[in-house]
Order: structure tokens, then C-alpha cells, then sequence
DNA sequence: ACCTGAACACCGTTCAAGT
DNA sequence: ACCTGAACACCGTTCAAGT
């Protein structure tokens, strides 16, 4: 798995290939087929690996001032795990965790929001909401970091105005305001964070 | 591409092949390319088109009794197009929109959240927010909705509980009380309204 | 303008056979 | 227990050539 994702990294997911993998390990194709089912199970397991590495590093979080703290961090390793990989949020999400202890993980961030007094149903929504959220928030930015397909038009906001052509002036305007990275992803954390705050509490 | 999403719909994501789609509209794989660059492009139209679909879809709403109703219904009509296609939300996420109309479509809804007081740059990062939000809810509600590879013991909760061993019992609970489709859908949405609602206004 | 035949350099996967 | 050689049935893409 360790091998998988520096060749995803390296590489690119399209050079991802089984025979590329094994050629990395010293092996010939055939031979991974003895430690895994199929292609699919390796993505599998390449993103329980990734999955295994966020509940790592979770675990070292002693619990913050509050729930928005707790739910905050997780959102922000979440974030920052599928970032060290190339189109990671795309390839790793809708695949599936093959490690029970990674889903267990869970059990401590259900703990503290329903300490804080989430019921157990709100925070098991809340932490699918964030989980979301993060999965489509990097899906789109590191979609934006890849070179955009001979079509240098789109790359500066110029071109960008360029290519919209006639009016949309409110779109070009939020284009020319748009920044990314960390404060961008604060941002909306924080509308989101707000919006668990004003559930109804009991 | 009317062709091109049957097929993905009819045999899946893997069995969309250029020579597949060529069959089907009985032609040789080879003159695909005289109207595409590459498959990556024919993927790229291909979510134009629903993005089309969404922005039509969209432009025949009048303006809902507040931003409120108006976000919510652009949240609602993307889910609903993407939940159309085969594992629509992972395949069109992260591909590049070709046509600038589609984009121009963004207008009235920014037009809406600016009279209703947002800036422009919280009305651009609330788009971005409910559509981050929509793409990783739709991802993983179609994965689930996927034959679980040989593991039957995952299908049921019983099976589920099983497979997940000793402890975590919030995150069994948890997994108890789950729902899905609509409801589930509209209770993350509200939250994420809310969280919008409590952006201070100016 | 639009398409084909033939070819290239690959894929994922199976399976008998080896050690 | 772990791996290879050979093969199968495909891929996406290019390109000269056809109409």
C-alpha cells in the first residue's frame, strides 16, 4: 500500500497500474493477485491506509474547549490527509474502509458531541455533514491545481472575464474576489460549524 | 453525449468505453476523436451536459420567499441530477465545465443572495459551501447504494455490528439510527442554511 | 466534413506451473 | 506461501487513407 500511494503520487492515478506496481515492488503482475481480490480492493485498501492515518492522528487530539474545536480538527486532518495525495479526495472517497478499528475511531469524536449535548442521532449527522463538506471542498481544489487542458484562456482572470463573454457581471466579480487554500476552507468550516451551533439543543 | 450517459447508466462506468460509445452510435472508435480530444474531454462534455440540465432545471424556479428557499432548491436540483447517473456525483465532480452559459448560470443566484444581503464573497463561498456539501453527500449515498464486494456480513446491521467486533457501541447506535435519501438529505441541508443564517449581516 | 482499417502500446485478470 | 510465463480479451489513441 505504502508502494501504491508514492506511485500514485509519483505518477498520477492513470499510472496507478497494477503492472506498474508490481514493477515497483520487484514482482510481476500475476503476483499481487495472491494479496489482493482485484484492482478495486487495492484502492480499497490504499484508502483505508489513508483513513488509518486521519484516526492516527485524531487520536493524538486531547480533547479541545468544545465540540467546535473537536469536530474543527477533525475536519482540518481530514482535509489535510486527503491533500497529500494526488487527486486524493476523488479517488478515496466512495471507496470502502476494510479495517473495523478505522470506523470505531469514531467512537471518541460521537462521545464528545453528544457530551456537549448533541444527541447521538445529531452527531452522527454532524459528522457526516463535515465529512461531506470536506470530500467536495478538496475534490474541487485539487481539481483546480491539476493544468487545465489547453485552454490557457481559463487559467488568469482576464482570460477567465474572456471567456464568459458578455455579462455575468456578479460571477466575474466573485471570480476576481475568490481566494483558496486554508482560509477559504476556515470559512465555510466556520458557516458549518455555525449551523451545527444552532440546532435546537435539550 | 445523450449516447454517452445512457450507456453509463445502462452498464456502468467501466464498461463506458470509446468503443462502446461508438458502437452504439455505429461508428469505429477512431471517429469519436474527429469530434473529441480525448476521453477526458468526452467526460468533460458529458458533465456539461448535466450541469445543463441543472442550470435549466434551475432557471425555471422563481425566486423562493427567500435565499433560504433559493439555495435550498439549487442544493435540491443537483442532487437530484446527479443522483440520475450511475455514480454521477463521482464521475462529474472534479471534471471541467465547457460551456461558459453553464457558468453564466450562477448569476441569479448570486443576483439573490446580494439583495438579500450576503456580500458577494459570502454569496460565492455559499454556492461553493452547498455545492461541496451536495458532491460529497451524492458520492457516498450512491456508493451505498453499490452491491458491497463479497462481504455480506456488511449489509445487514446485525452483520454490520459483527464485523465491527467489541466496543464502539455509539458508533453501532449510531448506525441504528441512520436513515437516508430525502430526510437525511434535508436535515444536513438545514443545518447548513442555518449556519449561512448566522453569518453576521451588514 | 466525417469515417475506417490497421496498428501501437498498453490494460486487468486468469491459470497452470514453478519453488 | 508466494511468484512467474503465457495468454485472453480488452483498452485509448494515432494515422494514413478513403468518401
Amino acid at each position: 500500500m505504502a508502494a501504491a500511494l508514492e506511485l500514485l503520487n509519483e505518477e498520477g492515478m492513470d499510472a496507478l497500474t497494477v503492472r506498474a506496481l508490481a514493477s515497483r515492488l520487484g514482482v510481476k503482475a500475476p503476483a499481487l493477485y495472491w494479496h489482493v481480490r482485484d484492482k478495486r480492493e487495492l484502492l480499497d485498501e490504499m484508502s483505508t491506509v489513508v483513513m488509518r492515518r486521519v484516526t492516527d492522528a485524531l487520536s493524538g487530539i486531547a480533547p479541545g474547549a468544545g465540540w467546535r474545536d473537536d469536530v474543527a480538527a477533525y475536519a482540518r486532518v481530514l482535509r489535510s490527509e486527503y491533500l497529500l495525495y494526488r487527486d486524493g479526495a476523488r479517488i478515496f472517497s466512495g471507496t470502502r474502509i476494510s479495517d473495523p478499528e478505522v470506523v470505531k475511531a469514531k467512537e471518541p469524536w460521537l462521545a464528545r458531541l453528544t457530551a456537549a449535548g448533541f444527541t447521538l442521532a445529531e452527531a452522527d449527522d454532524a459528522l457526516d455533514l463535515v465529512t461531506a463538506f470536506v470530500i467536495g471542498f478538496v475534490i474541487e481544489e485539487q481539481e483546480r491545481g491539476q493544468p487545465v487542458g489547453a485552454d490557457p484562456d481559463r487559467y488568469s482572470l482576464a482570460g477567465r472575464d474572456a471567456w464568459l463573454g458578455d455579462g455575468a457581471e456578479l460571477v466575474k466579480a466573485a471570480g476576481h474576489l475568490r481566494d483558496d487554500g486554508p482560509p477559504r476552507f476556515e470559512r465555510q468550516l466556520g458557516v458549518l460549524l455555525d449551523g451545527l451551533a444552532a440546532r435546537p439543543r435539550r
